[in-house]
DNA sequence: CGGTGACTTGACAGGATTCAACAGAAGTGG
DNA sequence: CCACTTCTGTTGAATCCTGTCAAGTCACCG
């Protein structure tokens, strides 16, 4: 694969010269993961950060009991594993192949090196951390201030925007995975969907999720009690 | 007040010169509130970023019911509303005064030039909003996988570290601040540190707790159950 | 002294997890 | 190609944590 190609579509990169992406394609390697495994474990010492080339990655919490909690689901050409290189050493989740997919790796002292050097590449790294805040932000507020309805209203016309607005969406991860990306568990969404549909709200056929009623569901995903 | 005295102090702007000092000082200005005030609303334009002279902040966002999840309490010296300065133009969350306080004001487009020229000021920065993820990711955690009991044994292990780890501690802040940042309400945080008096974990006198069996609580903020 | 805010306690209700059982779908291997 | 296992998804019943409502105490301040 061509990391110079994956390089110059990112965000974290954008803006750089093609002499400054042949540069940073030198300092990286390649790692292959199959689904499910796992790329790197909470607490382990983190030399390296990713940048997904093909696929789909979880990061996620995981407590005593087991049960996951989904922080990010990282797409092509989304860089996962930043944080330690410039606060702690070690990676504060955990992070696992939602497919079979394969990753661009950035040793962390040789992109320290490539920062100093950039500061159009320190500002794309700003705005990135900055991005990952705001979801956090929000994350916070739908687990702590909202019920299991809204956050899933929230996730559906997520979707929506993501489509381009139409009324069909389709659900691009599991049930499962959605439940831990909600903070919830596989059961009650699957009971929420099903209320949902009953109120007329929504369609469901497996993964492809019809919005009947948008104001409905913006109604539901601001919280307000039906 | 001198506002080079708080910069030189503060993490964001350690490592830079005298002479940088004084020239970040130079665009900066003062801005004081009164206990209980509005800083900034979430939603609002975000036009500057704001450091603590003193007093302390809290960064909340609300729920459609009026229910508070505080996100972070702001101490002296510490930088906060920056997040809008890199990714997105409103504040993603509302700030408040907890007590009477003073603060600095750095306009977005002064400090985004400062940050051009002084690469580690950038460096600093990247590892400030790298805190904020780890600290964010942490109450995410907590939140979703982790009961009220053990978010608050966490939190007063926490003062317990930042006091330097005798058997005595005292709440930093009010219960009702303090519930709000733990995701729950008084009443409950009154009940749970109750319930952990009368199983001899430890000893409440007014703010003052006492941590009576250290194993216990640590215990209690794994999570694991009693 | 009236009043506001911080804190506590009791009763109550309700959302959500847990446990358990099951149906399909998907992927594996002989 | 089919039997078998695994994973995904669904449904029902019971339990429990936690927020809400209501009332009341205590301390502090104008």
């Amino acid at each position: 694969v061509n990391a110079a190609a994956i390089i110059h579509r990112s965000m974290l990169f954008a803006g750089l010269s093609d002499e400054d992406v042949t540069r940073i394609a030198s300092i990286t390697s390649n790692r292959s993961f199959k689904r499910g495994q796992t790329i790197f474990a909470e607490g382990e010492m983190a030399s390296a950060f990713y940048l997904v080339v093909y696929g789909r990655v979880k990061v996620f919490k995981v407590s005593t009991e087991g049960r996951e909690q989904v922080l990010h689901i990282i797409d092509v050409s989304e860089p996962f594993g930043e944080v330690p290189v410039f606060s702690g050493d070690r990676f504060p989740a955990n992070a696992a192949a939602l497919e079979d997919c394969q990753t661009l790796v950035f040793p962390r002292s040789a992109f320290l090196e490539l920062l100093k050097q950039e500061p159009s590449l320190a500002m794309n790294m700003l705005g990135l951390l900055s991005k990952r805040l705001l979801r956090f932000a929000r994350l916070v507020e739908e687990l702590s201030l909202k019920e299991v309805p809204a956050r899933l209203a929230s996730y559906l016309l997520y979707l929506r925007d993501k489509a381009g607005g139409g009324s069909e969406v389709e659900l691009d991860i599991p049930k499962n995975v959605l439940s831990a990306l909600l903070g919830s568990v596989p059961e009650t969404v699957s009971r929420v969907l099903n209320r949902m549909a009953t109120e007329g709200l929504i369609g469901v056929e497996g993964r492809r999720i019809t919005i009947c009623d948008l104001k409905g569901m913006e109604d539901y995903s601001s919280g307000a009690k039906v």
